[in-house]
Parts: structure tokens; sequence; C-alpha cells
DNA sequence: CAACCGTTCTACCATCTGGTCAGTGGCGGG
DNA sequence: CCCGCCACTGACCAGATGGTAGAACGGTTG
């Protein structure tokens, strides 16, 4: 793979791992078998390494989920879809949704740019609600507050690792599903208008 | 204030916002208008001054919810009072949340610290989860997952900041309000067996 | 072949980091 | 009175950090 590539890669890793403080140049570069120097000749500084790495997981966390929705069928099926592919997410790209976190704790700069790179998505999101709201399928309310909610919930049972033990589970691949379906449990009778 | 307190203070401030890496030592002292010698002279290592804050926030933070329950009613409202109580820390010291995330960020050495502190209040609120369901009062489900999903959902809404912005949100004071009446509106179906 | 270019490296630097050490000043007890 | 103790500080240090300068390497092109 192009140099350029890999240290993206891994400087995806460490930052949405160990954090953007929490990771040395040094230590990115040692782990891809290259000098710091060659991470400083394609990127710049550390802050544009990270602008880097935010524009390219954003695409990539906006080509999950539209991915997952073109595959998904109407109505309830596209949340099923995007809750589906966060979690597949959570398993096999786990650093990705770190840097999520990481990236909304850093503030304004960079969280400000994830945000632009994510403001459709989130608007077809918002759309998304309004209409099976008006359609009586969803019980009525604020849609963005309802998808900060849900947002949280969902990122929260696919990623908090250290509250799941804090509750007594361990963070394994069964448990996975069995929190994935907890979770559309737990979605289902938020979002659900009565019967 | 005596000295120890007022460094413990400023480092919960500063891990609960900046995050453990990205506060150094001078950092503090600065802040506080002394010598970094001196934190150092109370806490012997920065690690050690971790632990100090994690053991501290730790008893705030059951302090305030133990407190919440205590002055709450029975069933549904033991939930509006933890709710409430996690909001007006949000409010008033949104440093004590923010260390929570940062700790569970950071993993094992000081995470499982402050879960053994948090331990008995979360094992209180399974037991109240389970008491309820059998009861019939909330939706039968795993109440450790149902933990998860609802702590998840209550920090996201009280301290997503950037996600707040995303959805087209300011985090305002009255938002703040509105925040917590549209989360306990999403929890109570989220929770509710149907009536 | 020679000039050139993109890439990577070695060598180096200023600054910051957590941490040590030897004090210094105040204050209470013998 | 002065001794010792507590809280605090200035001077200092070794290592890490982000970043710079310049040489070397390999391939492409005139």
């Amino acid at each position: 793979m192009a140099t350029q590539e890999r240290v993206l890669d891994g400087a995806l890793r460490a930052f949405g791992t160990r954090g953007y403080e929490g990771t040395s140049l040094d230590a990115i570069a040692a782990d891809l078998g290259i000098r710091k120097q060659t991470i400083l000749y394609h990127f710049p500084s550390k802050e544009l390494l990270l602008e880097a790495v935010i524009d390219r997981a954003g695409a990539e966390l906006v080509a999950a989920l539209e991915g997952a929705l073109a595959r998904s069928g109407p109505g309830w099926g596209r949340v099923e879809a995007i809750v589906r592919s966060v979690f597949r997410l959570a398993a096999r790209r786990p650093e990705l949704l770190g840097l999520l976190r990481e990236v909304s704790r850093l503030g304004p700069p960079p969280a400000t740019q994830l945000r632009l790179r994510l403001e459709p998505f989130v608007a077809a999101a918002t759309v998304y609600l309004d209409e099976e709201m008006r359609a009586g399928a969803i019980r009525r309310q604020d849609s963005r507050l309802l998808l900060l909610a849900a947002y949280s919930a969902v990122i929260g049972m696919a990623t908090e690792v250290e509250v799941l033990r804090a509750v007594g589970l361990e963070p394994t691949a069964r448990n996975l599903v069995r929190r994935r379906a907890e979770l559309l449990a737990f979605l289902r009778s938020a979002l659900l208008a009565e019967a």
C-alpha cells in the first residue's frame, strides 16, 4: 500500500484508541516501521495529519452508513440497518467509532470539520424521523433530540467497554450480538408509536 | 482552602475537560498560581494524582446520586431523580461527567478503580430495574444491558455538546431543560411497560 | 550519462514533560 | 532560643515531543 495511506491508517488506529494527545508521531511511525520524518513529509504537521484522518474517517463512516441504508428496506428496516452497520464497525473498525468520540472531545476545530462531513447524513436522518412521525409510525417528539438520544444509546451500547464491565458483562463477540438485539428492542419501544 | 484540595479541584477540572494526557502538571499549577513542585509534594506522581482525583470524583458522583435518590419518591420517581441529578451535574460540574468519559477511555487501571467505587450504586440500580420488571412496571429485558443503554442516553443527552451542534442545536441553559424533558419522555417509552 | 524529482533517511533542535534535590520560610514545642 | 517539621519553591535533569535541514537513494527523462 502507498505510504501515505498506511500513515493515515496507522494514525486513525492510534488516534481512535489512544487519543490524539496520547499518541506521538514516533509511536505511529514505529508501528508502521518507518521514521517520523516520513510522516511529516506527507503531512506537514500533527494537526494537519489529524485533519486528513478526520476527512478519511468521516468519508468511511458515511460510506458504511449510506451503504447500509441502500441495502435496507423501508421504515423500521432503516433503523435496523444503521444499528447493524454501527455494530459491524464496532467489531471490525473500533478505531473509527473511537475517533468519533475523541474528535467530539477535542472540540471546535476538529469537531466542526467532522460535523460538516456528516452534516448531510444527519439532515437525512432527521428528515426520516420527521416523516415517520408524520406517518404515525414513530412517537411524536423533537426529531433532533431524539436523534441525539438514539445516537448516544447506539454508540454507547456498541463501544462502552468499561461501562459494560461495570455492569458485570464481558465484551465478547457473542455478547456484542446480544447487545445489538437488546439495543434494537430498546430503540423499538423508545421510538415506535404504541400499536 | 487547603492546597491539597485546591489541587484536586484543579486537576479534576483539567482532566475532565482537556483530558489526562492533554493536561500537564505545569498547566494545572499555573491555573492555581502555584509551582508544579507543590503538586508533586502532595501527590508523588501524575498517575497518583489521577487516582486521587478519581476517588474524589467517584465519591462526589455517588453522593450526588444517592442524595437525589434519598429525596425521591418510589418507582418512576427514582429514574426522574437520577436524570435530574445528572443534568444538574452537567450544568454545574461538567468536569465530573467529563472525567467519567475520560476514565473509561483510559481503560483498565483507572477505569477499574472508578468502577469499584461506583459498583454498589450500579448493583442497586440493576436490583431496582429487576424489581420494577417483576412488578410489571418496566418492560422485561436484561437489566444490565438496559442500564447501559439508559446510561449512554442520559450521559449523551447531558454532555454531547458537539453532537448537539451537529443536529443543529446550541448548548444553552434553556436547551438543557428541553433536553432533560425530551430525555425523560424518551426513557419513559423505552422503559415503561405498555399501560 | 546527467540532471531531476519524489521519497525516505540521519542528524539535529527547541521546547515541554514528569520528576529530583536541595534548599527556604514559617511555626509550634522543648 | 533554636530545633525540627511542614508546606512550598528555584534550579535542574533526562527523556520525549513536534518539527527542520540536508544528504542519500532510486527511478524517469532529456
